[in-house]
DNA sequence: AAATATGGTTTACAACTGTGGTCGATATGG
DNA sequence: CCATATCGACCACAGTTGTAAACCATATTT
């Protein structure tokens, strides 16, 4: 049953911590959002529950702590935040956007080109 | 100067009629948009009022209408969309994302599996 | 046991979104 | 000139997001 909910920017970074290793307890997150985004302890928690409510993440309990993982696959995430991301911007302009993403060069390192060419390679064939 | 202000879905498509065709009078947006995704008028005349206020339309009055222009060019819109998207979706999934893309044929015209193709050649060629 | 720290839960609050109603000015038909 | 149709401006209202404080239960320290 598809349709993962949509999962905000914030709480991307939140997910990412977690895709990254997992399961991490709260404290963890904290400590690892904190520094990187300068967010304050309670933010994070509320990150945390969002994701919890969206069924993005799952816990277990541990002592006095939440145990938290993922409840989506990163991929599955990105699969479906790049349908809506194409589902926007309509067909037509995937061209540009992907010239775009490979002429700035801090966005496509050369193993994606070459893992890209691959792709395509095998995909649009000769038919 | 940069940073686009973030557009929204709802606020995407109505910039996409007037890309299609500017100056495009309220009532053209409006007819254009009521029946491709069954709004009522008021909805999308609000959606042109706060594209105005995001300084993504401009408008000249002419008689008692309004014929909105684009103040960014859908390049650029475009190349933001994608900034802010390979931003969240952070470096080393733009390859899982693009393979996500052209596995799905419904999200990638043959045509656009060929541009694709051609840009990756020039740009990855043989350095 | 009382004080404190720590972790989760509830509440907050402004800005943004999706969707649209209402109002006031103006144009147009009668 | 008056009624009506339009058009943009202002108002509405719930849900999401960013950001966090306040609160409450439990564990730990004195």
């Amino acid at each position: 049953m598809g349709a993962i909910s949509r999962i905000s920017d914030s709480e991307w970074k939140v997910m990412e911590v977690i895709w990254k290793s997992s399961p991490s307890k709260s404290q963890e997150v904290i400590q690892a959002l904190e520094a990187q985004e300068g967010w304050k302890p309670q933010t994070i928690k509320t990150l945390l529950a969002r994701l919890v409510k969206k069924e993005a993440l799952t816990y277990t309990v541990e002592g006095k702590c939440y145990l938290y993982s993922p409840a989506i696959s990163r991929e599955d995430a990105v699969a479906s935040e790049t349908k809506s991301f194409i589902g926007r911007i309509r067909l037509g302009s995937l061209a540009p956007m992907l010239s775009h993403l490979i002429e700035s060069k801090d966005s496509l390192k050369p193993e994606e080109i070459e893992a890209l060419r691959n792709l395509l390679q095998k995909e649009g064939g000769d038919e």
